[in-house]
DNA sequence: AATTTTGTTAACTAAATGGTTAATCTATTT
DNA sequence: AAATAGATTAACCATTTAGTTAACAAAATT
């Protein structure tokens, strides 16, 4: 992996594409220069152009690839045939590890679509990507079976999303107001997968 | 065309913080212009500078106004003697109707605050806000009294504002990905006011 | 080995952008 | 009415920034 030089000898477009990613991760398309990512990846500038033409195209590249990456990832996760708990309590910890290793991507997807809402339309449409059918009726199935009380599987899974990832998009709130100390931040949400579990399977659970 | 606010009669200085406002919070600090500003206040660019000596300055008092109406609003939802599910209920009512009226600010606290940290922590410093200790104890107490099964109140707090929060400040990411068009969406989170409520004290009370 | 294609660089350009200045206009104070 | 202080403007400045150019180097192709 990590060499003595560092990516430095990695071929030109990779390393553009591994800074580009870093800092428009953290920084976001208007916080990043095209001058500082390659300084980061140790080129001249006019390779940026050469290799990807101009920021809004360098920009688009590593925008889908996180997103394809991101929603693939997630998608694989309902995507086998485990009964319904299970797979909550699964999904709830796959998920909060995939952000977990890759902790800027749902705030920079967040931050550029609310700018850019038209960027996302595009990509869902070119992808296809819908909500996991199969998970919708196993969700149905089981209010049908009486296992677990009347509920919308969009409202469930709306729920089961936004208890995993607001915590991670709005760390530094949660942090501060809670007056969690950076480094023991991966512990709470580690302790925070059994907590989301229990509170939902708690709540649809038929008694 | 007026301003977005239609108010060029006001005096300046309340006219440029009204459209700084505006550009800042869809735009972002980076993506705002001070051109842009002074063009949508309808006055020459220097008196940005003459009220606000920078562009740093005028963001600050504009995102310090935001954080601060926000958070204390948000404080004194919980500020009354309902028993707890009545609570919890009018929290949600309430905290989804206050987002609503101001949809760009989580999601501009989010963004910013992601790209500099230390301004929040600032903030919750200078104005000591902190978790609000006596809705903490009421939870404490429902526990103690086997009202609601036994849950941290911090966890608690997360999952409520989770689950309130984060349908909106991902509005265009759950838009696409459910299909709702953009002129139901607020209906549909009517609707979800009371399915987060029911969800939620579902997976606490005590049968 | 000669030529062509691909990769790389330094120096440059044009536009944008935050900020300043000095003059002017307006309302208030004397 | 004259003087003063506050509000407003156009023109300007310095820097940053995305993007270009033309020359050069390294591979690949002939």
């Amino acid at each position: 992996m990590d060499n003595i030089n560092g990516a430095s000898e990695q071929n030109a477009e990779k390393r553009i594409l591994e800074s580009a990613r870093h800092i428009f991760h953290t920084k976001g398309f208007n916080g990043t220069k095209m001058q500082e990512i390659a300084d980061d990846a140790k080129i001249n500038k006019a390779m940026l152009h050469y290799y990807f033409r101009s920021k809004d195209k360098l920009f688009e590249s590593v925008f889908l690839e996180a997103a394809n990456e991101f929603f693939s990832k997630v998608l694989k996760l309902v995507d086998n045939d485990l009964p319904l708990f299970k797979k909550i309590e699964s999904f709830v910890n796959g998920y909060i590890d995939i952000i977990l290793c890759n902790p800027f991507i749902p705030a920079f997807i967040i931050s550029e679509i609310n700018q850019n809402p038209e960027r996302l339309k595009k990509f869902f449409y070119k992808k296809h990507i819908r909500p996991p059918a199969s998970f919708f009726e196993q969700i149905s199935k089981a209010v049908k079976d009486k296992e677990i009380i009347p509920i919308d599987p969009m409202q469930l899974m709306l729920n089961i999303i936004s208890l995993c990832l607001f915590p991670i998009v709005a760390r530094p709130v949660v942090e501060t107001i809670f007056n969690i100390p950076e480094n023991k931040y991966i512990q709470f949400l580690e302790l925070r997968k059994k907590e989301v579990s229990k509170f939902i399977i708690n709540s649809i659970k038929v008694k």
